[in-house]
DNA sequence: CGTCTCGGTGAGACTAAGTATCACTTGGAG
DNA sequence: CTCCAAGTGATACTTAGTCTCACCGAGACG
């Protein structure tokens, strides 16, 4: 099965109609690598702004797309093989992101819940750096 | 030494002037409880809307404001006493803030580091819960 | 004293990201 | 086949912020 009929019958269990647009939009979404921003699914037509938007919101909430929080605080999305919550770090040189598999501050809260008598309901954590790609290919350079 | 007079040295020890303008900023910020966004300081007048946003980048570079994530993804901004980098815990209920001293997660960085191989460089970390006495509100709403 | 220069200012145009409106279209249940 | 709620697209609007550009004004210099 692939990627685009796995996402149709989630829509349609969601009772959402599989229109040609949305197929455009998974489509195109399917076709981005790591993270994109709305504006990178304009440009492949097949279905109007809003449409798009609408069908961004409507797969984050089925949890097909995650939202990535950039370092300047801009949204990107990205699709996320994980429906459940989950964090991301995004090499700041070649756009990479690694998924983290559990949720890493789970502990760090709840100690924060009993220190500051806040009861903890949610959280954002977004993590930034370089992946070992980029690491090696700057050492090169500096080396070479 | 009043708060204004104090941003205002750390302004002038960085070369920038402190003007009727910046003055008038810097007064509505101060009046701001917990966290605000550059539309509530427009209300004060005072300025010029792109001096008001001039002036809130100017006192986040220095450390004087620092940036607060909503959950839904917004930016607002909050008067930051202190100047290193720390995070914050918002009542979604009352708004009220919780700085929290040092960096929580700096150890969970570190194991992330290795695990993962990336250098991690930055991150972006929020929480959101109830405050103690939004809390107590609401139990003794329910036991009412 | 004049004048020059450069940081700062305000009005307003522009941009980016997303929502709202509203008439139109269409999938699919009956 | 018909009908209607779900979906669509054009477009206006909103929000948050940046850019432009002519102008202002305080301090340096002569």
């Amino acid at each position: 099965m692939s990627d685009l009929e796995a996402i149709s019958l989630k829509l349609e269990a969601r009772g959402h109609r599989v229109t040609p647009s949305r197929r455009a939009v998974i489509a195109a979404i399917l076709q981005q690598s790591e993270h994109f921003t709305v504006d990178d699914l304009l440009s492949y037509q097949g279905a109007g702004r809003a449409t798009v938007f609408r069908t961004i919101r409507l797969l984050t909430e089925i949890g097909v797309v995650c939202r990535v929080l950039m370092e300047d605080a801009s949204l990107h999305y990205r699709v996320s093989e994980r429906g459940k919550h989950h964090h991301h770090v995004v090499c700041s040189d070649c756009g990479r992101v690694q998924d983290l598999d559990q949720c890493v501050i789970a502990d760090v809260m709840r100690e924060l819940s009993s220190a500051t008598g806040f009861e903890i309901e949610g959280h954002w954590l977004e993590l930034y750096g370089k992946c070992s790609q980029c690491r090696s290919r700057s050492r090169a350079v500096l080396a070479g």
